[in-house]
DNA sequence: TATGCGTAGT
């Protein structure tokens, strides 16, 4: 009786057990297929629950939900293990919280492999190698794969392939997985050349080193070789395939995309969404909406993809359609939509958006704050900024670059200091912000700095150097920056490129200009306004107009931009007829309509000319308000051709337009004075000091 | 049954 009674409790006790286990089994699945609001009902209907269901709870909340309700759990759990402090570092270390995942793993009781190598790959992932380092030299005993291996994979892709090599020699018995660390890191970041030596001289290989390899064939661009390589993998799966696709894709060569999607023999989630994204990208919405119609499965990813491409087209109120419809919650499909508002200066209901956003990531704070930003709300945005506890790079060189952008460089210098790691594009950020508001030699300084914080310098470093270079005429110093830019293999961009032809024309060196222009792999059409406005500004009006018939006869059509430096060149060589011609013609002939600068230019041409009157008409002529740059032109040649009559309209003008501008009124003074009239040179002095006008400091706004 | 290091889609 009483082994009857056993029996039966025993058995009950293994029905309860194996429930467990089978909820256990469907809560981890809907887990890891992110489906949260399931995953949370599956567990709070659990009659009883062991320490495996709060871990995959733990995890479910660690990978898709707020952090913060992880760490609730983590802290109710009424009984943890090693994995559920395993859980909780990799949660912290995925939402970039380094400090934190450092505190769990200090503070938990024992530690295994697992967390050792999380801890490795959370400083890896922030950057840290120092901290990563130490941490894999601190394991005791026998160290896992994965421990060294998170820690190469982390040199490799930081670039230190010395680093990540060394270390895996020193490694005892070193996996695939070491192996293809270093291999993405090659393909990512060196090149193909390189990458090539290294996948030949591996002594294993498996099917993530070919597709390693695919990839980069397709990163370069190079399909031709994609291709080939291609029909060299031994048995090409899914990946392989989409990665080829892919490449299509980018390329924009859809037919051949989708006659290879029609040939794959398994096609995936993801690859109809490469296909779809293939299509999105060229803003191809209709096939898009066709092919995601036909999708047997449509996943987050997907959705979001048709979001943002509406968003892309302009089509605001489909992508709102499109995310209503949504059978799920993305931070990224609403972040698209918020991007689509903000273009169109519809910042508020960005802000709902945001607002009713329960999870956020870095990238949808980065986006609000920048539209703030692009905005001018400064304060708004530096609001956000401290609220905001996972900041990345981005959210720091946004506030940089929007402080730099409105003058407020000691704001903008402040951020820059509090930085506890840079990136090239926050040297570039403060750098380009000191060259914006005119502090050249400070922009020098801090090229110099960055090179001792050993960041690359990329183009648009460079373009902001020779624009510092220029501004100071500092011949010799861009000269150094010419060979450094050669050196580092950027000069064939043509950004760098463009500023370089600016930097020489400038310095009145017109022929390294043209030397410069000649030898650009591409000219574009500001490598063409360089090169005219550069002619002009050094009063070779001939030759520039030589340029701009030779732009037309190369096919490149002209912008606003070119006819200023048609106009300038015009006036600077006193070809007046010319200038008439192009003004007059530009509407018909190029389809411009001019624009303050042109009227600016005619005024200077006619001014110089000494037909102050026909200058004046075409002023009052003008089908908008004439800004500074018009009166400023005029102002000039009244100087020159002593009318004190129309001097003192175009500066009272110009005194409305810009009454912080000191030399306007020194202008002015300079004239009344030379023409004798010392009551008027007096009053005007005496303006500046009554209105307080200073010296533009480039620091301003700042208090 | 829950956690880590290398490959594809936003």
């Amino acid at each position: 009786m009483a082994a009857a009674k056993a029996t039966a409790s025993a058995s009950a006790a293994a029905t309860r057990v194996s429930a467990v286990f089978r909820s256990n089994q469907e809560l981890t699945r809907l887990a890891r297929s992110g489906q949260l609001a399931a995953a949370r009902r599956l567990f709070e209907e659990m009659p009883r629950r062991n320490v495996v269901s709060y871990n995959a709870m733990l995890s479910a909340l660690a990978r898709h939900g707020p952090l913060a309700d992880a760490r609730r759990l983590f802290e109710e759990m009424p009984r943890r293990n090693v994995i559920s402090w395993n859980v909780m570092i990799a949660a912290s270390s995925h939402h970039g919280h380094v400090t934190d995942a450092r505190e769990l793993f200090d503070a938990m009781p024992a530690r295994d492999d697992f967390s050792w190598t999380l801890m490795v790959s959370c400083y890896t992932r922030a950057g840290e190698l120092g901290l990563a380092r130490e941490v894999l030299d601190r394991m005791p005993g026998d160290k896992c794969a994965a421990c060294y291996n998170a820690m190469i994979s982390g040199y490799a892709k930081n670039g230190r392939f010395d680093d990540a090599v060394t270390l895996l020699r020193e490694m005892p018995a070193p996996d695939l997985v070491s192996w293809n660390s270093v291999l993405a890191g090659l393909t990512r970041n060196e090149g193909m050349s390189l990458s090539v030596q290294f996948f030949n001289e591996m002594p294993e290989k498996d099917l993530v080193s070919w597709n390693l390899m695919l990839e980069g064939y397709v990163r370069a661009g190079d399909m031709e070789s994609a291709n080939a390589f291609f029909a060299r993998v031994p048995s090409p799966n899914v990946i392989s395939w989409v990665t080829l696709l892919n490449g299509y894709c980018r390329a924009g060569r859809m037919n051949e995309a989708r006659e290879l999607f029609d040939r794959m023999p398994e096609r995936n989630v993801v690859a109809w969404n490469a296909m779809l994204a293939g299509y999105v990208h060229l803003s191809h919405m209709e096939e898009a909406y066709k092919l995601f119609m036909e999708m047997p499965d449509q996943n987050s990813i997907s959705w979001t993809t048709m979001v943002s491409g509406y968003v892309h087209a302009g089509k605001l109120q489909e992508a709102k359609d499109v995310l209503n419809k949504m059978p799920f919650d993305s931070v990224t499909a609403k972040t698209a939509l918020m991007h689509g508002y903000l273009r169109s200066s519809r910042i508020d209901d960005a802000r709902k958006l945001f607002d009713g956003l329960v999870v956020r990531d870095a990238v949808c704070w980065n986006t609000m704050i920048s539209g703030y930003v692009q905005c001018g709300m400064l304060d708004e945005a530096m609001v956000l900024f401290q609220q905001m506890l996972n900041k990345d790079m981005v959210s720091w060189n946004t506030m940089i670059a929007g402080y730099a952008l409105y003058g407020q460089m000691r704001k903008a210098i402040s951020i820059f200091r509090k930085m506890n790691r840079r990136n090239t594009v926050s040297w570039n950020s403060i750098i380009s912000g000191f060259v914006h508001n005119g502090l050249f030699v400070e922009a020098l300084q801090h090229f110099m700095h960055m090179r001792r914080d050993s960041k690359r310098a990329d183009w648009s470093t460079y373009a902001c150097c020779f624009s510092a270079c220029a501004n100071l005429a500092a011949l010799h110093v861009g000269r150094q920056f010419h060979s450094l830019l050669v050196r580092s293999g950027h000069i064939s961009g043509s950004f760098s490129g463009n500023a370089l032809i600016s930097f020489y024309a400038k310095c009145g060196r017109i022929l390294e200009a043209r030397q410069v222009f000649d030898e650009m792999e591409r000219q574009d059409i500001v490598s063409w306004n360089a090169l005219i406005d550069g002619y002009a500004s050094n009063g070779n009006g001939a030759d520039a107009i030589l340029v701009f018939q030779e732009m037309e006869a190369n096919d490149v059509r002209p912008d606003e931009v070119t006819l200023v430096g048609v106009l300038s060149a015009c006036s600077h060589s006193g070809l007046i007829d010319e200038g008439l011609h192009f003004f007059n013609s530009m509407t018909k002939l190029y389809s411009l309509k001019p624009v303050a600068e042109h009227y600016a230019c005619m005024v200077d041409l006619l001014g110089r000319a000494g037909k102050l009157r026909e200058a004046f008409e075409l002023v009052q002529g003008m089908h908008m308000e004439p800004n500074a740059g018009v009166w400023g032109a005029l102002l000039g040649a009244c100087h020159v051709h002593k009318n004190h009559e129309l001097a003192q309209l175009a500066a009272e003008k110009l005194f409305q337009l810009e009454p912080r501008k000191t030399s306007n009124y020194v202008l002015l003074s300079n004239f009344s004075a030379e023409a004798g009239n010392w009551n008027e040179a007096e009053k005007v002095r005496f303006l500046i000091k009554e209105r307080n006008v200073h010296k533009p400091p480039g620091l301003a706004g700042s208090t």
